[in-house]
DNA sequence: ATATTTTTGAAATTCAATTTCATGGGAGGG
DNA sequence: CCCTCCCATGAAATTGAATTTCAAAAATAT
């Protein structure tokens, strides 16, 4: 939790950037909403109480928060990139069900051995993936 | 081959939709192209050898392959959709190089297994899926 | 405080996807 | 062969999200 807002702080002095009071602001209203938002879903959010703060600056700390490593960008093929808060260091992927929209986080240790095993055999490195089950 | 043509046009028929010249070019075009081919990089190749070919039409003409299933869309998350040929029943997925861009297709009956199980220790039916690995 | 540098936010731009619309072209009936 | 209806075509316009621009405002350094 203030974990990952030492994490943001941190990052930012680290980069030679300043602590404004925007920044403040989009972190917390990010740590405390929904997992898997839209720049333009946190912006509505932020919005509401902060109606002085614009999308140029929403987006642009996303993709901060994104360099730094609190929260990931995910695009689902629905058109429109999403964000969530990175859990620690384990990866998980998604179960998408295709009518309500609800998304479901999984894991499973014997899918990314098998994916390893793919990639030796064909003299791969892998860097990241993306495993993504639509459905319901 | 054939297969492919003769699928196209009876679904062209079906829907009672007309045999056009651009189709058939289009449907050629394709039809002995690369893989994984964006509606820009076809255009481009039509529009080659047959100038009077709009953007519109290659647009429409992949769509409705992807809709009679001789192509699939696929979104690799580049911005940008790409289209392959339907390799008849069998599901596959990729392993993308950053680097160069190369795509290279595998399957593992093994991952897809567990993928099922996964899904359903969450009472999810799976409408499809997608993996791909990203690496070299 | 003053200088320097980054940030901000409204607006503009980009870029692919998708749609519009007036014109052109097949297919069937007469 | 001609007529009519309906679909197809392509140039241009629109959409929607991502990204950038730029002048004014705020933060840190001197």
């Amino acid at each position: 939790m203030t974990d990952k807002r030492v994490m943001f702080r941190e990052f930012v002095v680290r980069k030679g950037l300043k602590w404004t009071k925007q920044r403040e602001v989009i972190l917390e209203v990010f740590l405390s909403s929904k997992e898997h938002l839209s720049t333009e879903d946190l912006y509505l959010e932020i919005r509401s109480k902060n109606p002085h703060i614009g999308y140029a600056t929403v987006y642009r700390t996303l993709k901060l928060f994104a360099e730094c490593g609190i929260a990931e960008e995910r695009d689902f093929g629905a058109g429109q990139v999403l964000y969530e808060l990175s859990h620690g260091g384990d990866h998980h992927d998604h179960l998408i069900c295709t009518g309500c929209g609800a998304i479901i986080e999984f894991e499973d240790k014997r899918i990314e051995k098998l994916q390893e095993q793919v990639a030796q055999d064909h003299q791969f490195t892998i860097a990241s993936h993306r495993l993504e089950i639509f459905g319901l």
